[in-house]
DNA sequence: GTGAAAGCGCTAACAG
DNA sequence: CTGTTAGCGCTTTCAC
């Protein structure tokens, strides 16, 4: 059972009596070898089953190719098709993905970070966990000007760039529709307010009742993990209003769901009772019935971005100090789950 | 801008005049070390954001405790839930891990082998593709005496380790539910049949015909991608037939309520026009009206288990020719989408 | 066109 | 307990 050997290009040399450095030029194609001893050191190399040593080769040449991404969560319709559109663009580029989930701890998060920056990925993706607070893990990154790149959970205000929707119109638009189809008593059920998109679209909600001049109160902001159990233990909270509201923006379609799943079974009647407004259209918002309306959320197009972005920092296209802000664009899916007015 | 300098143990030693040796296994928490010394050199590195460059150690001692793990797509509930049972024992055991999905694709696949090889895994847990004909891109791996691991989709006789359910025995369960409730026309949608799994579900739908003398009609066999949308074409399909089928045994839960939803368009009531039973006990299960029955699938402690089982190959407590196949149980889950018989 | 040689940062004999 | 030293496999000057 001995392992067998690794064959390097001392034993493509030796078998060619050449020399190292001309076997290693003719593996880069490097035009200056002759095209026939390319062409044996080629043969052989597939014969023998050579395969280059990345650890030799990254030492010498201090990089990777290599591109890491921490999602909070991998198990979610989002994430997924975000990390497809990564796959892609990082593809077609020549780069390898490490991709890593935090499981939403902020803990777990920094233990990512610290393994992809052990692990030298030329740059960094990433959406953060709920409970992130500091940024501290990612100075590791900057000192060495490895270029990191938010999406979706953002941190406004510092030193890398951002790709994302804009969350505060998004929540806008979506509590305006509510308000349009005669609801006054509208809740919101999102996650920690630590993170960018919750607060934005809380603040959204906050305009669109301001605008129309309903008060905000208190007791109808609930926050949770966003899971569907965390919708089932919403509606209980909210079947305990008295009188009861009648509307609710969710932050995620998932919980909203488990919302929905839970108040039907108590006889509320969707949307005539209460109706009910998501995020991320998850493909879970047309099975649900009545199906529900939701915030586009461009997924795909957000993970292209975020990879296009960073690999044009690692080609020095953009200065590594030219930070900015993407926003791709949302938009509001009116299903069923809203409309209360006659059609 | 200019990029820092790496600090190495060079660095350390040189700033404490002693030997790099002595940095070495300070930083290894080696006991043969001068605890004061090793105090002075754990700060200093500290101080200096010292890292240890993974491939200068990787190039030395030959292993690179990372495991890859290929999927055929991230974005399925069953997918990310094995994920998380294999993260969760891998990192426990101090591996880190690299994800690739391929699409489905054996072209993907074979490329994603590749990169796994290249980058030196000590270990490959893979879950097939549809179109994954022949294996010899494993070869390479056993070549090396890499351990590969099958998980799910695996194949039979080879000289690989798998970790599966007993998909035959467990579509025979659903099967003779659907029969025990009155049906006698039995459509199965499945995937291409290439995969163990969907053969192993379409012999034990086809025993518990036989044992009950309901005769297989090929046309009761339509296979797809088993997505959402392959759901709403086998609808149509079905929508065709004449007579209707009493019973669809679906061989994913997706794919099931793509079906069901269009069928519910349709006018068709379920389960008095036609029974449904799905697989995966994916969570939307839960959400499609009426609930759909399902077979549970152990998905986390099927990554658990697959992980553990390569790290023990890794760690020689297991021969690596020792290979086994090792089955979890599942379970037929009922719900009201199967249930005719009245209650 | 090709070769010699230095060195990327680290580990592990071996010697003291 | 500590130091010396020889590579791991590769890229890249600098010669020729």
């Amino acid at each position: 059972m001995s392992k067998e050997k690794e064959v390097t290009i001392y034993d493509i040399a030796d078998k060619l009596n050449i020399s190292i450095a001309t076997v290693s030029r003719a593996l880069k194609d490097d035009p200056v070898v002759n095209k026939k001893t390319k062409k044996k050191i080629f043969e052989l190399a597939e014969e023998l089953g050579y395969r280059s040593n990345h650890f030799a080769r990254n030492l010498r040449i201090q990089r990777t190719d290599t591109i890491g991404v921490i999602v909070p969560r991998l198990n979610s319709y989002f994430m997924s098709t975000v990390i497809a559109g990564i796959e892609n663009v990082a593809n077609s580029e020549g780069y390898n993905l490490i991709i890593s989930q935090s499981s939403e701890s902020a803990e777990k998060e920094k233990m990512s970070a610290k393994t992809m920056f052990n692990s030298r990925v030329d740059g960094l993706l990433i959406s953060l966990s709920y409970d992130t607070n500091d940024l501290s893990h990612f100075e590791q990154f900057s000192k060495r000007k490895i270029p990191v790149i938010f999406f979706d959970r953002c941190e406004e205000n510092h030193s890398f760039s951002n790709v994302l929707i804009d969350n505060k119109n998004a929540a806008y638009e979506a509590t305006k529709h509510m308000i349009e189809q005669g609801c006054k008593k509208i809740v919101h059920i999102t996650a920690s307010l630590k993170r960018n998109v919750y607060v934005d679209r809380f603040n959204g909600y906050r305009r669109a009742l301001a605008e129309n001049n309903i008060d905000f109160k208190d007791e109808y902001l609930i926050i949770g993990n966003l899971s569907l159990e965390a919708g089932t233990e919403a509606a209980d909270t909210i079947l305990k209003m008295d009188p009861l509201p009648d509307g609710v923006l969710v932050a995620n379609d998932n919980c909203a769901i488990g919302c929905m799943l839970s108040l039907k079974q108590a006889g509320i009647r969707i949307p005539e009772d209460i109706a009910f407004v998501g995020f991320n259209n998850d493909p879970v918002s047309k099975v649900i019935e009545p199906n529900l309306t939701t915030i586009n959320y461009p997924g795909y197009e957000m993970g292209e971005v975020a990879a296009r972005n960073l690999i044009n920092h690692l080609n020095g296209t953009h200065s590594i100090h030219s930070t900015n802000t993407i926003v791709l664009r949302s938009e509001l899916i009116i299903r069923a789950s809203s409309q209360r007015l006659s059609k």
